[in-house]
DNA sequence: GAGCATTTAAACACAG
DNA sequence: GCTGTGTTTAAATGCT
């Protein structure tokens, strides 16, 4: 041990001094280390126990290094501004993305996923690439580790056997060392130039400072001796390189990895103060001069004072505070690694998920675009409806914006999880989109059909959902089976199919009692339990023909809930006026999702009808087959005499078969003469 | 600019 | 007194 701090301390402050170092060198540094290591062997020692020692020094070393280098920051970053531009990187825990099997780290993959610049197949095929990179680099541990604990065996026998001259034995052993030093060497090429191929690719962008997260995995595996080396080459390499060039990055992957002839130059170019866990840091002098205000904005794990390590959230009154709470509470151990990997998985299944709904959407988009000038043809309720689920954008981007709207296959597909402003919002059915205050709401990229998918997202990603709250506590209501909830359970309905509503509870909680109270559509009943709310959907029919009543240019204001609905409610109008209703029907009886997209389109599809009957066609009133459609009741105080006689009347038909109940509301209700 | 819908915040009352 | 619920008012914003 005390062998081990000495050479710690020695190759550390060589690391500094060092100035460039070839691959070679490292060899056979590591080499010479690798026999000192095995010429003070312990007899006590087994095999196992030398593995599992040698995974604690790598750990330790790990760890040492990142105190000794913080040491070395704060000495010489009274010394030199140049180091102490660099700190925040520094501060960052080198362990995670040390210690994880990680090729590219999760915030490497939060990255590409946020920049939207992959498609699913190269998604795909970056993964795989990637799983592949590691399986070989667990083997190649594997096989070190092997080779190491043979190593050590060896030489306890040859020192039980009576101290023979080891030196043939040893130079053997050596040149197994040196064969697979190479294996790794080549590794590490195949690393890079694996990375730098993507980065060709525009598969990844690869800041500088990130250069240093292909060795990181292979860094895993090796011994204290071979870390130091790592970081001795590194230190030199960065140094050489930062005075070579100012105003060039540490690492050019673009230059530095096509170079067979100096492998180790080329896999060692790696720069200590690159920051860690993912975080990115450029090294050119003018990024190194940023504050750490800046920093703080850019770091993914610090914002609005909080640590956003999962599962943390501690409060760090400022970026310093929270690089300590990083350092103090998400230092290098089992459990940041732990969850780390975590993380990644998380990443992982985001980025199947992604993959999995862009294929979708791309078949949609392929499939709409084929069919998506029929319906415009023929001047029906239908396509009024259709005008009126053509977004902001698309219409004014071109009036014939039909076939034009942003599913066009031809145009680049905006990322759908990338912010509210993008999200779907079909899944939620039947409610009106909530007025954004974001200037570009309506540049929406919709996939008309991934209903579970966008709940899911709603879910899980704290996006807020393009619905006013009236529609949200009107679906809330509807939900449920008895077709009425306490506010408490409101409450919990928005917790439940909303991260967004897991924040700000005094807010929005807020809100929702305040439009209960507002909206008469919303009517409060005295139950056993208390008090419950239910929808009376007269009223809330009766609010949206003011909504769009007068110029059905105003239509438009049902937004985006219906953008991308159009051929879907091509779809329902025609097989509804072929069959009597047969997709309201099926959809109902299938998938609750569907069958609430049914009931929202049913409702929108009615909505517009309501608007185009009592504008255009009075003398026809609620003989369309949209109106056959009509509003689910959820109503349970006595209603008048006028509403029981028509559909109103009629309690949660929704839990009925359709067919029959809506065929009599067909029959019974004027809805019209109600609205008006 | 008017009118409307919506969101947000706040104050207040009431009941448990 | 605290909390939850319900009502009401007002201001701000966005849209037509």
């Amino acid at each position: 041990m005390m062998q081990e701090s000495g050479i710690e301390t020695k190759s550390n402050g060589s690391a500094i001094q060092n100035g460039a170092s070839s691959g070679n060198h490292l060899l056979e540094c590591s080499l010479r280390e690798v026999r000192s290591n095995g010429e003070t062997p312990s007899v006590e020692i087994g095999a196992a126990d030398l593995a599992h020692l040698q995974q604690q020094q790598a750990l330790q070393v790990a760890r040492q290094f990142l105190l000794q280098q913080q040491q070395q920051q704060q000495v010489s970053g009274l010394k030199s501004p140049k180091r102490n531009d660099k700190q925040p990187a520094l501060q960052v825990p080198v362990s995670v993305a040390m210690m994880t099997p990680q090729v590219i780290t999760p915030q490497q993959m939060q990255q590409i996923l946020q920049q939207q610049v992959l498609t699913p197949q190269q998604l795909q095929v970056l993964l795989q690439q990637q799983q592949a990179l590691m399986l070989q680099q667990q083997q190649l541990q594997e096989f070190y580790k092997k080779q190491q604990e043979q190593l050590q065996l060896q030489l306890l026998q040859q020192q039980h056997a009576g101290k023979q001259p080891k030196e043939p034995q040893q130079q053997q052993v050596a040149t197994q060392q040196l064969a697979f030093q190479q294996q790794l060497l080549q590794m590490q090429q195949l690393q890079q130039q694996h990375l730098l191929s993507l980065q060709r690719q525009g598969l990844l962008t690869i800041q500088p400072g990130q250069a240093a997260l292909p060795l990181q995995p292979l860094a895993q595996g090796m011994i204290p001796t071979e870390l130091q080396q790592l970081w001795k080459e590194v230190t030199s390499s960065h140094t050489a390189e930062e005075t070579a060039s100012n105003n060039h990055s540490s690492l050019d992957l673009s230059t530095t990895c096509v170079s067979s002839s100096a492998p180790s130059k080329t896999s060692l170019i790696i720069n200590p103060h690159a920051s860690t866990n993912g975080q990115l840091s450029v090294h050119t002098p003018k990024r190194e001069s940023l504050s750490h205000e800046e920093h703080s904005h850019s770091h993914p794990l610090y914002g609005h004072g909080v640590c956003k390590w999962p599962g943390c959230e501690a409060v760090c009154e400022d970026f310093q505070s929270f690089l300590k709470h990083l350092n103090n509470e998400h230092a290098l151990d089992d459990r940041s690694t732990a969850q780390c990997r975590v993380q990644m998985q998380v990443v992982q299944q985001l980025e199947l998920q992604l993959a999995k709904d862009k294929e979708r959407l791309q078949a949609m988009m392929t499939h709409l675009h084929v069919k998506s000038t029929e319906p415009k043809a023929t001047p029906q309720p239908l396509n009024l409806v259709s005008s009126v689920t053509l977004s902001k954008t698309a219409s004014e981007a071109s009036p014939q914006s039909l076939p034009h709207t942003p599913t066009t296959p031809t145009t680049p597909i905006t990322p759908v999880i990338q912010g509210p402003s993008v999200i779907t919002t079909t899944s939620m059915h039947n409610v009106e989109p909530i007025r954004r205050r974001c200037p570009n709401k309506y540049n929406v990229a919709i996939s008309s059909a991934d209903l579970a998918q966008n709940q899911e997202f709603y879910k899980n990603a704290e996006v807020r959902p393009p619905f006013t709250y009236a529609s949200l506590i009107r679906q809330a209501i509807l939900e449920s089976p008895e077709k009425q909830l306490t506010l408490n359970e409101i409450y919990n309905w928005f917790t439940r199919m909303f991260a967004y509503f897991r924040r700000n509870a005094a807010t929005w909680k807020n809100a929702v009692r305040h439009n209960l109270s507002l909206h008469k559509c919303f009517v409060r009943v005295e139950n056993v339990k208390g008090a419950v709310w239910t929808v009376d959907e007269l009223e809330f029919q009766k609010r949206r023909p003011q909504k769009i009543s007068g110029n059905p240019s105003l239509i438009k204001n049902i937004q985006t809930s219906h953008t991308y609905c159009t051929p879907l409610n091509a779809a329902l109008q025609a097989s509804m006026a072929d069959n009597s209703i047969p997709l309201y029907t099926t959809a109902s009886m299938g998938n609750p999702t569907l069958g609430n997209l049914a009931n929202a389109m049913r409702e929108d599809l009615n909505g517009a009808m309501e608007h185009t009957n009592s504008n255009e066609s009075d003398s026809s009133p609620g003989r369309s087959p949209m109106q056959a459609m009509h509003p689910v009741h959820v109503k349970e105080e006595p209603l008048d005499p006028d509403e029981n006689e028509g559909p109103l009347s009629l309690v949660t038909t929704a839990n009925h078969s359709p067919d029959f109940d809506h065929d009599r509301d067909y029959e019974d209700e004027p809805v019209n003469e109600d609205i008006e």
